[in-house]
DNA sequence: TCAGTTATCGTCAAAGTGACTATAACTTCC
DNA sequence: GGAAGTTATAGTCACTTTGACGATAACTGA
């Protein structure tokens, strides 16, 4: 057998890698879906956007980097709403300084949560994605955020995440602009609250009801058990 | 700003972390699903299953280097069937070597496809995925194909990947067969075939038949150009 | 030829959905 | 202080999909 058709074997002499997650940070605010980023200070990709991301340090594991890199730069105390791994990036040239693979999340976030202004220059923000995508992103960070809206938008019609974008506790309405801004389309009124009442553990009644504009006050719900929607909401509608 | 608080930017001194691929490759024959696993040689875990892996060459993406590893084990030209990234391991201790960053990649192969005979002792070899599961596997393999079973038992609710475990032409029982093994159920052969025939795009009659046992010729069919399945095929069904 | 087995076509009631009517309960504008 | 406008929520109805299951087709083996 070659040495090279077993190198898992060989460990002296391993290609060494950086190993660094990136954070697609999600959030619905201002009626549209935005993404946390900071702008880069150092080269390569100086004074461009980039998605927030670090090194692995070495006695931490990836879950870990990543509520770390979230903490980092949004100066919570721990990231409330939803973390989950969305998938890894590893092209040989992503970095032109050296071979990262790069562990990318997608985090779903309240609005409420404001990114930290720090000392230095590379501050973090909320930008609105359609802004993210069109500017240029440093390294592959494009096509990681494109991946992420896809896993979100996806996730929604399936999963009781949407709840994740919304404070403690939220409206129907609120839960329906979530839906509508994520995916882009007009949801009617009363089918998505009767589709999300009717969905045994996923809105939880508060008993309380709050007064926003003109129109009926609307009760107040909180996050319940379920996780999974069966059958899931569908996106299919026009939005006319 | 502390030296620690921004180390993407300090590249000298990088954490070095060793990348690999994992595969699980799965497949469904004799009735049961079962995965493509390998006996260790060398230490740690010497002896022992594992899942075929290996590390990612410098100058190789993560997906070439799955589809290597792939080959590799099974001694086919290209990978067929289907290929997908699953998700990134790499807690501290997994390997106790060195730190070790995997990138686990689910795979779905046809039956007919033999694992290579190999000239040294470590053979590649299907196994039922129950046996694997009780054995004990190397590393962190075991929550590996916990999560690969997962999601192949979620892709066949929603996708037509169910037909890369067929060969090129297979019948509605041969399909149907796939997901009452992979998701342990029995599915009532009426509805099952009137929900894949009436599926646009998921199968494509070839206007052949084969006879197989006893029992009316069944009909034969090839992947059609199908993804997703809308609405999902549901595995809430006592075997009674 | 007959019994057994698998493939395929139909039927029917229950559940879920999209479109839409109807009320309830607020705010805001004369 | 209404009237009009707006949002929340409860129903209605036709249509689609599903689960359960009856019926028929087309083969094998005794």
């Amino acid at each position: 057998m070659p040495p090279s058709t077993r190198p898992a074997d060989d460990l002296a002499g391993f290609p060494p890698v950086a190993a660094t997650v990136d954070l697609v940070a999600l959030t619905v605010r201002d009626d549209a879906l935005q993404v946390l980023v900071v702008t880069r200070t150092g080269d390569p990709h100086a004074g461009e956007l980039a998605l927030p991301g670090g090194f692995v340090h070495p006695d931490e594991d990836l879950d870990s980097a990543a509520a770390r890199v979230l903490v980092e730069e949004t100066g919570m105390r721990r990231p409330p709403g939803h973390l989950e791994q969305l998938k890894t990036y590893g092209a040989p040239n992503r970095d032109p300084r050296l071979r990262v693979v790069s562990v990318a999340y997608l985090a779903m976030a309240p609005t409420r949560l404001d990114p930290r202004v720090r000392g230095d220059a590379a501050v973090a923000a909320w930008v609105p994605v359609e802004r993210a995508l069109t500017a240029p992103l440093a390294f592959d960070h494009t096509t990681i955020l494109t991946d992420a809206i896809s896993r979100a938008r996806s996730k929604l019609e399936y999963t009781s995440l949407a709840a994740a974008f919304c404070g403690p506790e939220f409206t129907v309405s609120n839960l329906r602009r979530v839906y509508e801004v994520v995916w882009g389309v007009r949801l009617d009124p009363r089918n998505f609250h009767r589709k999300v009442s009717s969905t045994p553990g996923f809105i939880i009644d508060t008993g309380h009801t709050v007064i926003d504009g003109p129109g009926r006050p609307a009760a107040l719900y909180r996050r319940g058990p379920a996780t999974m929607l069966v059958p899931p909401l569908t996106r299919e509608q026009p939005d006319t």
